[in-house]
DNA sequence: GCCAACGTTGGC
DNA sequence: GCCAACGTTGGC
């Protein structure tokens, strides 16, 4: 599961909070430490997604995944690479209090809970795929091909999905978009 | 297991 | 503020 970071800048967080245009998005989660089936088994089938120590995924996660956006859970760091299935943000960014706690994996001291380095939003399983988008798959499409996962290098665990890229996965998991 | 890409740290 | 060293991510 992935991680995340603040300074302050409640003026970042109410011009981006004005949007109220549906946005997609692309989790990552390594599959051995947090999987699609750990959501799927997880009261209310709903996590907080903690653990983001990286300032872009945080910025993102702090200041424009909002209530209500989709989001694609890809499995990194196994086998097969591939977009699991879909979740919903059930909760926008809020301070990630696991920065706070010694006993964590990702403690952070430099934050606190009244300056938050650190954001997480809450996310509910919409639906497993019935068979992942593999990777591959991923790259054969002329419409996911281009998509940010793809891209060499590509370390950013909160990525941008357009609508386009949306559909074009849910036609390759063989499912109606959400 | 390898290694390229990237982010962070710290000396100067 | 530069940049080398280091640690991590993550595909292959």
């Amino acid at each position: 599961m992935p991680v995340k970071k603040t300074t302050s800048s409640k003026s970042v967080k109410t011009q981006s909070a004005k949007s109220s245009e549906k946005r997609y998005w692309l989790f990552k989660s390594e599959e051995s430490c947090y999987s699609i089936d750990h959501l799927a088994a997880e009261p209310n089938k709903t996590t907080f997604w903690d653990g983001i120590r990286n300032y872009q995924a945080r910025n993102m996660l702090r200041d424009d995944v909002q209530k209500g956006d989709l989001v694609f859970f890809y499995h990194s760091n196994t086998d097969p690479l591939a977009i699991a299935g879909t979740a919903r943000v059930v909760k926008a960014g809020y301070a990630d209090h696991t920065a706070f706690d010694p006993i964590e994996k990702h403690y952070d001291p430099k934050s606190n809970p009244d300056e938050p380095t650190w954001y997480m939003v809450d996310i509910k399983l919409v639906k497993k795929f019935p068979q992942p988008v593999t990777r591959t798959m991923l790259k054969e499409d002329p419409i996911t091909a281009n998509m940010m996962v793809l891209a060499r290098g590509s370390r950013l665990s909160v990525q941008p999905v357009t609508q386009e890229e949306w559909d074009a996965v849910h036609r390759l998991a063989g499912v109606k978009a959400t």
